[in-house]
DNA sequence: ACGCATTCTCAGGGGATTCACAGGAACGGG
DNA sequence: CCCGTTCCTGTGAATCCCCTGAGAATGCGT
């Protein structure tokens, strides 16, 4: 039913796939209602099959006839702790990635603990783009989905390059060096070249879903942007006064 | 079956079409009825199957058994709030496109996350060729309609092609900037090439729909427009004395 | 605890954009 | 050909949007 993909950022991008052909499928797991129903949408954005569970049961009753890729659990559920429905998890799906959502305050030896099989975690707040970016590497790494993938972890804008996996950035063979803000908006950028994104769509994906402050930290950041990847260059970030920013290779 | 289409501007136009063959449906959920209303025509205009609803419960109950295929959301309505009718509604209809409706003095903390789907939204007061971009923008991607989509972000009229993506401009391959307003007038003329478009209709389109100044601001602009578009070429613009305005490519 | 890096607020400034106004040009009917 | 109407466009003011420096607050590593 959802064989057209319903991404709408970034229209030339490959899907990812799993082996049969179908979209990957990600359980996500979450009390909060609102937060669930805010990432289900984002990553049913990025064209895969999303469903939610508000507890450890309906997540492990999930699992086992969803058959997820990935799975996006909060370590903090009413019913059981995250151990436990790890546990379980692992026990129907053996190998599937799970991406850790934890509030900032959590005992880092538990998440330490509870990653040590290769999954990921986030704290909360996050932002959109660092949850579905994680989540992008660890399917991708999982190799159980992941088919119609190529060097995915690598963007390309003209002379400019961005590697999702180690982080590097460089324009004209140059490495440059960026703050994990920079960073993450830059990625934002790329992966929408040639497309206006208005301040608030950039704020909505690359700052915290709870971020609260001043709109023109979208315009200080794009300024700091500059400075580093448009100095004395021709310039490939640009402003369209009203509408927003788009990045595009010079020409 | 094209040229059934019940449009009335623009006859040459693709008619974006669901799958079954019907015309697209839109739901507008707005509790200021003039407002509803006015938004209502503006989409009957583009040919769309429209219906209305001024509450969330009016909106969850049409979304069932109408089943929109994509949704006009009021992020503010009198009995509940745009996250919870969202979130009945994406109970409802889990793929549905949304956009969204807000006050630009509101709260802007509720919006983030509102749009995180890859849903969009417009702050009021709009102006009515804004909402309509915005729309087919989201159904032209949600992918679930439009089916008779070309390379639909490029409107392209004589040796002019405008990008509502980029947000380029280009006569015979040379790039025009162009403002935010002249932009949006240029959109307009292009979407209803060779047919006259009076000031008034113009005016209602492009500008807020709160818009109290002059109506010479249309002739202002397009002035501006010619310079910049029709300057030692075979004009596209043309005055239709005592009727309004066309574009078409000079010939 | 200390110093450095990073994030973000605040405010000033500059330039682009929008718009009103008004005089002049073009048009069309008589 | 005259005149009223409609349209065009120069000027200028007010406003809006965006850029960026300075510095406070916070986080992070040593």
């Amino acid at each position: 039913m959802l064989s057209a993909s319903p991404r709408s950022l970034g229209p030339m991008r490959t899907q990812m796939l799993r082996p049969g052909g179908g979209p990957v499928r990600v359980l996500v797991v979450d009390d909060e209602a609102p937060l669930a129903e805010l990432l289900s949408m984002a990553l049913r954005y990025e064209g895969w099959d999303v469903r939610s569970a508000g507890d450890g049961a309906g997540a492990i009753r999930c699992a086992r006839e969803f058959r997820p890729d990935a799975v996006v659990l909060d370590v903090m559920l009413p019913d059981m702790d995250g151990l436990a429905v790890l546990g379980r998890l692992r026990g129907e799906l053996p190998d599937v990635p799970v991406l850790f959502l934890t509030a900032k305050d959590a005992v880092e030896d538990r998440i330490a603990g509870l990653t040590a099989g290769g999954d990921d975690y986030v704290t909360k707040p996050f932002s959109l783009e660092e949850v579905v970016a994680r989540l992008r590497g660890l399917i991708r790494r999982s190799g159980t989905a992941a088919v119609a993938v190529r060097d995915e972890s690598l963007l390309v804008v003209g002379d400019l390059t961005l590697d999702e996996d180690s982080h590097e950035v460089a324009r004209g063979g140059e490495g440059i060096h960026l703050t994990a803000t920079e960073f993450e908006l830059l990625r934002f950028l790329m992966r929408n070249p040639r497309r206006v994104l208005s301040k608030a769509q950039i704020l909505d994906r690359v700052w915290s879903y709870d971020f609260g402050g001043q709109a023109n930290v979208v315009e200080l950041y794009i300024s700091y942007l500059r400075r580093k990847i448009d100095v004395g260059r021709p310039p490939m970030i640009h402003t369209r006064r009203g509408a927003g920013y788009l990045i595009k290779p010079g020409g």
